[in-house]
DNA sequence: ACGACAAAACTACCATAGTAGTATTAACGC
DNA sequence: GCGTTAATACTACTATGGTAGTTTTGTCGT
């Protein structure tokens, strides 16, 4: 089965597994309710999507009654790592240490957090 | 103006800027080549993509003779900025920690890149 | 002046994301 | 049984990215 192409989700697409993989399962009510209710989404809007992203294997569902209870078909880490993946191959040349650069830049991080970077960094070139 | 939503690039697009970013302007010829030439692209697509691309005015042109010389109306910082924080944000709750984590995790980094990344990081600490 | 050529303009597709209304169906309460 | 309701199914449409053929136009060499 050729995993879909993670890398390219839409924003919407994103969302609705976001909510999947914080919940494991969800019938289609509790996903149009996770993200905001019919103030932000019509349910048929979030129906469909479901249904769309089954035909592109990204989400699975089995039936229980009437409701189709979906889950998330891709794992949260398979589709964050093509994602930052494909955005330091893409916008680095693949260097991990320009991309990192960048984010320094760009976030201004605090001290703690430059401290525990380090420590991160520290404990990976132990495992080396 | 409103910036446009520069975190939603497509693939040619994003090359096309990339070659606009570095030869700071180029006509749609120079492009075409950079990009593989006719075994890879039509002449045509590359021409229509830079008119859709100046239409959301992502790039701009003043004209030479009867060529359009084009240049990217977007920086490739804002562009990069934009789109890592989108990254950092949709995937990693805001946390620059959890991102680069998972990036080490993910693309093994080299002794020699570590190395770097705490350089990087010790300058930063000195900034602040 | 005219024809060749090169450039842009126009047109036309396809795929996918997003959005949501309308139709259908099926079960449940009464 | 019958109607209400809640669920999915169907349909339709907009926007955008990608792709490229066809047409028009303008300039340059002869």
């Amino acid at each position: 089965m050729p995993q879909p192409p993670t890398h390219r989700l839409g924003e919407l697409q994103l969302r609705i597994l976001q909510v999947l993989w914080d919940k494991a399962e969800a019938p289609v009510a509790t996903v149009h309710e996770a993200l905001g209710g019919s103030g932000v989404f019509a349910y048929t809007t979030i129906a469909t999507m479901l249904r769309k992203m089954e035909d592109r294997r990204l989400v699975r569902h089995r039936t229980e009654g009437r409701s189709f209870i979906y889950r998330a078909a891709v794992a949260a880490d398979e589709v964050t790592r093509n994602v930052a993946d494909h955005l330091v191959d893409r916008f680095f040349a693949g260097s991990l240490a320009e991309a990192v650069s960048h984010l320094l830049d760009t976030r201004d991080a605090s001290k703690a957090e430059l401290v525990e970077l380090e420590k991160l960094i520290a404990a990976r070139k132990q495992r080396l």
